[in-house]
DNA sequence: TCTGGAAGTTACAGACCGGTAACACCCTAG
DNA sequence: CTAGGGTGTTACCGGTCTGTAACTTCCAGA
């Protein structure tokens, strides 16, 4: 289960799913064509049947990840119907387990870091779905009865996006290890008031 | 002054202070060595004389960079002597200016990002160079006479971390315009305590 | 003025990159 | 059974990458 997905399905799945595995591991520029439609276990002219360039590829994967990410957040509300300052709390819960598991951040971050040219294709879709997670967690902070949603919002946003690059810098001992911490005494904080 | 460096110094100073400039700009993976020399008006053999490879090159230029934070952090000192607590804010400040000035970030949480390799030769440098800067900040809030130094230190780090990332993904307009207030609303809650 | 070392020049090696052409194969729908 | 579309295979293109070899030029210090 490192890097070989050869179960059968169909091969364009299985070019997502790796792509996706691989970018994440080694980065978008640490990967090229070759090394992903080998361990999809197919080959280079399949993948360009089902995908204009790398650079289609490489947004076909960050959407699929943003779409991974809204089903996460639909289970807060599964969990906790109607009750948003548990989603909120939730969130804060989530996010501190997934650093735990994980030491390479954010997708959509991270690609942003590489793709460093301003008209690159990907960098507008970054945009649009890191703006659809700013905006649905202000409505989460805000539903929960929040004063300064926003400002909550974007606090705990910063804060989460600094531990992922963080972990990557300094490792899991480092400030992100006391992220819960912070994030639950910014809300504490907030409600305060 | 986008690229070229080509006043007359020695060789070995244009090369890495051509190299740092470009590899902000453009990413470490995003340069080669021939475009770094050519912008330094020098060649390849040069390079390699001066440095055992590229990822040689790579890791002088953030030691560089890492001593043009700290002479920043010394000008805190001068201009305010003494008093640690305009200190903080001169570097809550100054952090705000260069977030405005530069939307391209920490050079060594990008090079963190592009080097996913974990036995990459520069990894063990960037988190030296991290941690001591981690150790500068708790150590001001510290002598700013803040209690619980340590969780304020660590979560401005992280505030500013994910305000460098989060402008390369969503601008200048999104959660980082907030960080001065964020900051400021976190030093001034730790005093009160 | 002579000399030694630093710097510049050209060419190249070997690997990898994204992307394409041409063709053989297989499997399923009709 | 047959036709056709999806898939696999091989070879290739032009470009870029890091790194090296061999040679020339230049300049400062004795």
């Amino acid at each position: 289960m490192t890097d070989g997905v050869v179960e059968r399905s169909r091969p364009r799945d299985r070019i997502l799913e790796t792509a996706q595995d691989m970018f994440h591991k080694h980065g978008i520029k640490g990967v090229g064509v070759d090394a992903i439609t080998e361990a999809a276990g197919t080959n280079k002219m399949t993948l360009y049947r089902h995908f204009e360039s790398k650079d289609d590829l490489i947004i076909e994967c960050l959407r699929a990840t943003a779409a991974k990410a809204s089903r996460i957040w639909d289970e807060f509300e599964a969990r906790h119907p109607g009750d948003k300052l548990a989603q909120l709390h939730a969130w804060v819960h989530k996010a501190s387990e997934m650093l735990s598991a994980d030491s390479r951040g954010c997708d959509m971050a991270n690609a942003a870091v590489e793709l460093s040219e301003s008209d690159h294709p990907a960098r507008r879709v970054i945009k649009e779905l890191k703006e659809a997670q700013r905006e649905r967690l202000v409505a989460l902070c805000r539903d929960a009865g929040v004063g300064q949603a926003e400002l909550l919002a974007d606090t705990l946003s910063l804060l989460l996006e600094g531990a992922r690059v963080s972990m990557q810098s300094v490792g899991a001992e480092g400030p992100s290890a006391q992220f819960v911490r912070m994030a639950e005494g910014l809300i504490a904080s907030f409600r305060a008031r």
